[in-house]
DNA sequence: CCCAGTCATGAAAACATTTGCATTACTATT
DNA sequence: AATAGTAATGCAAATGTTTTCATGACTGGG
């Protein structure tokens, strides 16, 4: 059975007007009749007509598509902030064009370039960090682009997030005020991943602040619970144990406090620990986790707010910073003398 | 400064060449000579050319895009998937639409039509458990879809998931089999949730396969580790504690863990834990979670196959079944007598 | 040097819409 | 009943591509 196509033109010779006049009546509907209009919503409902988004996109109607271009889905964390951003978006009727480039500033770019040729009304990037031919590419078309998640005044391009270097210096500010001076720092690879970068140095210079010269003894770990936790594990086994283990992000806090429930090393009284984020779930852990909170949510929601008023006003955005905030749970404990 | 506008018209008249050439030169290189190519590729680089697909589109050129409707992003286990689903379809160039509709069956109906507006090349939706509506529409237009996460033998649709009654019922007979016979079930809502509905009536089954009448005390919770944790932490403060705590998946395990290690409650020796889904993070808790692997990933990579080959070959898909698999960890024991 | 065959390119129609302008059909005013 | 004004609709051009068909430019064999 040959599919009958459903386009306008069959709506229009089905309800005996135009197709003009159905056009209309989708997208101007107070300049047609009444009468009219039911005629042609009775034969768009017959021949299951709809609309064809693609035809309207080359007039120069907006697609109703934002490109969103993260690192990775599959992480509590952006997870999150995806879900957030998404949500707004939709209460403003576009939707999103999702894609993950594992790290790979090529493949970002590469990724960008496909969401501009599928027209998207904005583009969205994770971090601050990206190749220049993406910028050139972002500053050449004259797509809406904005940098989410990290936040800094001289950014490249608008940007919505938190100040990742602020981040890190209130975790290292809090654990030298408890006393430590022998701290392991577990994060990720700092490649391609400005957000690690600048925690890492914010928390080195946090550390720093009361005048003091701890000792920091840095540690890789891949993003997962998995790696956390044996890394943690190999760390406690060393001849001098450290008093605070820093984590990059909650998820390698859990790894850590899970190595230590299995070494029996009790949290906070034998070592501090600590992540970054406020995920899901780090308050409800047991001990809770201190950490500080990024604002995920409420950087999604704004970003999306913003994206929306950079595509129908057609402005400029300003920056937004959403601070991060220290949240001191059951984890961090002054250093046992 | 007005921004020139850059099609391939304007392409054509830079590199001195049709139209017709400039488009040939990307959709069958072979067919144009070496040196005119490379002079539209250089027009192409100058003026900053980016092929429009929205174009390509009216022209039953595929969009290259698939819709993806997903109840919620922000939990691990549809991260995963998702994840999983995007790197696949990647790969063979597509890109994902995607939208969530926090288990609400009208909105994904709306979703639905949405991506069908977008005219995506096909559609993914979660689960066996879709508004008659929302069938109608699929079948009525001949997008190709396809349901996953959940396997059986009848769907309406193609599928490629799990069978979630399997995965109760491997928990049922494995906690039987220890000898519990006061159970407590933690399961999210089962409204608009098949997944959970089934994985319950499995788990009901599994219990009584050894032909005992097992007491089940079923407990609704939100998927969330903080709901988890309270509803069982309410639940051990009862007269009679279950000594088996069955979840309905591995966040609300995690949460039942948690209560416990607060009480002080030993697991597995005083009360056993399982969970459903072997998220990240469950093989690394401590102690290690007794759980169901539902193999997201595999489904995630598998679906996008068989997503491809029906937009491909324009074949009707068959079903495929991933095997759930008990994962006896740390955290399931005989029941204490 | 002609002809057949191939290679490379161009012209124009097609795709599914929207929209500016023109036209027709009303309604109300005189 | 004529006129002006407005409401409703249609016509046709335009949007940015792809593709079919036609044409022109070579190439090599006789």
């Amino acid at each position: 059975m040959t599919v009958k196509k459903a386009d306008i033109l069959a709506v229009a010779k089905a309800a005996r007007v135009s197709p003009s006049t159905v056009s209309r009546s989708f997208n101007h509907p107070d300049l047609v009749k009444p009468s009219t209009r039911k005629r042609i919503d009775r034969a768009v409902r017959r021949l299951g007509y709809i609309r064809n988004r693609a035809a309207q996109t080359i007039h120069g109607i907006r697609s109703g598509t934002i490109g969103l271009i993260v690192p990775t889905i599959d992480q509590a964390i952006f997870a999150e902030l995806i879900q957030s951003f998404s949500d707004a978006v939709e209460q403003t009727g576009f939707t999103i064009l999702l894609a993950s480039h594992g790290y790979s500033l090529d493949r970002e770019y590469a990724l960008t370039r496909k969401m501009l040729e599928h027209r998207v009304d904005g583009i969205a990037l994770i971090g601050l960090d990206h190749a220049t031919d993406t910028y050139e590419l972002l500053a050449q078309q004259n797509t809406p682009a904005l940098l989410l998640w990290n936040y800094a005044e001289d950014a490249p391009l608008p940007c919505v997030g938190s100040d990742n270097y602020r981040a890190g210096h209130l975790v290292g500010t809090h654990v030298a005020s408890l006393g430590h001076r022998h701290i392991a720092a577990v994060f990720p690879p700092l490649h391609g991943n400005d957000r690690a970068a600048q925690r890492l140095q914010g928390l080195a210079d946090g550390l720093r602040v009361n005048g003091g010269d701890p000792e920091i003894l840095q540690r890789e770990t891949p993003y997962s619970v998995a790696d956390a936790k044996q890394a943690v594990a190999e760390l406690m086994a060393a001849p001098r144990r450290p008093t605070a283990i820093v984590c990059g992000n909650d998820v390698l806090a859990w790894g850590a406090l899970h190595a230590l429930a299995r070494l029996g090393i009790s949290v906070p009284d034998q070592v501090t620990v600590t992540g970054i984020g406020d995920f899901h779930g780090s308050q409800d852990f047991e001990p809770a986790l201190t950490t500080v909170r990024i604002p995920a949510r409420a950087i999604g929601a704004r970003a999306a707010e913003t994206m929306a008023a950079m595509i129908t006003t057609d402005g400029m955005a300003e920056n937004l910073a959403l601070p991060p905030e220290l949240i001191v749970r059951a984890t961090s404990a002054p250093a046992p003398s």
